[in-house]
DNA sequence: TTAAGTGCAAAATCTTTGCAAATGT
DNA sequence: ACATTTGCAAAGATTTTGCACTTAA
């Protein structure tokens, strides 16, 4: 077992999860990304080892656990990238820009740029702020 | 024809798309709500009379033509408004904070709340953002 | 008259559920 | 040993497609 795959391992044991070898690929597959990782995409990278609806499960159960966490991106498709150290099951910490490539499709988050802070009308309580911008990533605006 | 029913009239001619019933109810429902309105929402209000399928196709038409835009929630849930009179088939001017509000689900446009202009990486060119805020709206958090 | 819109049936997807077998602790 | 996880089959839900009939212009 190498160092990455110990980390993870320890990752799933402190969230009180039980450490199975399809719960360690899934972990490998969205570390080894960069930003966010499609359902189809992780779908297809999975096949045919990991049943379909095992990875849903998997999914299912690493997000209430605070170890990944969710975004849908303008289309209406659900993203996944590993939380970072202070997301709990009892909330998570995502309040950074997230970037939807619409050439490569890619799903960045840009931990570097912070949400900037604006007034809501009165009584609006806001929970949670989630902002996506689409547009073209530096990878594919230099081709 | 009262007067609502002759504007939106108006509105589909200008975008070039034929006037029936069907297409002028949901203009109707679309305008009768604040906000947003999903699409199950807006299927459980149109049905029967509207078919399932027919439905799917008068909103994509009008998407395309720029007459509503769409907006995906933090459920991946599509829900639909009417345009601002600048938004055109070449693309949608949407540039507004909108508020999901968890308790009744309703989805605000807060056409009066901009969002506020921030730095992003080198080379990463934006092309359309979305910024939705998550919460309490201002009905559910007097009660 | 004729191109576009509509309803229905059916296909294609996507997601969830139930249960028996396999696996982790 | 025992609770959890997994695969498979099947149910549900959502969205798309094909085709005959209807309607707007």
């Amino acid at each position: 077992m190498n160092k990455r795959e110990h980390r993870f391992g320890e990752l799933l044991e402190a969230h009180h999860v039980r450490k199975t070898s399809h719960r360690l690929s899934v972990l490998n597959a969205l570390s080894s990304r960069e930003g966010a990782t499609s359902q189809p995409d992780l779908e297809a990278t999975m096949s045919p080892e990991i049943n379909r609806v095992t990875l849903y499960r998997i999914l299912k159960t690493f997000e209430e656990k605070g170890i990944i966490h969710k975004v849908i991106d303008l289309n209406g498709t659900a993203n996944y990238a590993l939380c970072s150290p202070d997301c709990t099951e009892h909330g998570h910490h995502d309040q950074h820009v997230h970037f939807s490539c619409s050439v490569c499709n890619r799903l960045y988050c840009l931990d570097t740029v912070r949400i900037p802070s604006f007034r809501l009308p009165n009584d609006f309580e806001a929970a949670d702020t989630y902002l996506v911008v689409s547009g073209t990533c530096a990878r594919c605006s230099k081709k």
